[in-house]
DNA sequence: AGTGCGACCCGAACGC
DNA sequence: TGCGTTCGGGTCGCAC
């Protein structure tokens, strides 16, 4: 699933196809992606020129000038570029065609996915980039910073760090890992997760991702990064879907467990309970 | 305010 | 084998 890792290998990947061309036509096959008004949509973008691709924690961003255009891919979507005249895949729901009469497809599945086209003085008006926690990489990720925002939490600490109001771009599966590598229950309340063990979280998530990244994410499931790119990092997971297997670390058996309602795996045996 | 949970989707995995 | 059912996963919105 897209977490901060993929979505960076994502737009690493994208800026090298398709920064500086023209935005032709767009043409939206599934119309309940785009969140902002859909008439704009197809107004706007023809004769855009695609500047830049940030990113903001999993939200891409593509920058047209004096617009924006947000894009989450949720679980399952991505991105291809291909010529304009090749078949239209089932999963494809949004095409945007340069003018150089190449695409780029958004792909998605499970259709969760969405698009938001705003003019670039609203960036903070939305919502969810307004409430974006800081992400893993930031300097000013402290543990200090978690320490406060969590300390009242009567939620498991798997739950927080899902949160993206707290940590920017952790999903399911670097969540699991962070937790690994920091000894901590998922189970654990936030209320009962001390200073010192704040400062495990800041440098697990600092290392996790930066590895992900390094392997251009992590692919698993159905997900594959855009553009035939597969991300090398599952290759280096030590409990994210490792349910039966031996611990990397000492040789227990990696336990499966449900926390808010998703599937979390931990060590019981690195990750004890009473540990603090 | 903080927390819990269903809804959104549909392919894959599972159960019989 | 074939069919129906359940699961998963990020985020939002609603209920408590």
């Amino acid at each position: 699933m897209p977490e901060i890792a993929e979505v960076e290998t994502v737009r690493n990947t994208l800026k090298r196809m398709i920064l500086n061309k023209k935005i032709k036509e767009v043409n939206i096959i599934y119309s309940k992606m785009i969140e902002s008004d859909i008439d704009d949509f197809k107004n706007i973008l023809p004769g855009k020129t695609i500047m830049d691709i940030k990113r903001i924690g999993k939200w891409l961003i593509f920058d047209l000038g004096k617009y924006y255009l947000l894009s989450h891919l949720r679980m399952e979507g991505k991105y291809f570029v291909k010529k304009h005249d090749e078949e239209i895949n089932k999963h494809e729901h949004v095409i945007i065609t340069f003018t150089d009469n190449t695409d780029l497809r958004y792909h998605d599945t499970r259709k969760f996915g969405r698009m938001n086209l705003i003019k670039k003085e609203d960036l903070y008006k939305v919502e969810a980039i307004k409430k974006q926690g800081l992400e893993p990489t930031d300097k000013n990720l402290t543990a200090n910073y978690l320490y406060e925002k969590i300390h009242k939490k009567n939620l498991p600490i798997k739950t927080i760090l899902l949160d993206q109001t707290i940590i920017s771009g952790l999903g399911n599966i670097y969540a699991d890992e962070v937790l690994f590598s920091s000894k901590i229950n998922p189970l654990k309340k936030g209320k009962d997760i001390t200073l010192n063990e704040c400062e495990n979280i800041k440098v697990s998530s600092k290392k996790v991702i930066e590895e992900a990244i390094k392997c251009g994410g992590t692919t698993i499931r159905s997900y594959t990064s855009s553009l035939g790119v597969t991300g090398r990092f599952q290759q280096y997971l030590n409990v994210h879907k490792k349910e039966g297997e031996k611990c990397k670390n000492c040789g227990n058996i990696i336990k499966k467990i449900k926390v808010g309602g998703r599937s979390t795996y931990y060590c019981p045996n690195c990750q004890k309970e009473d540990m603090e």
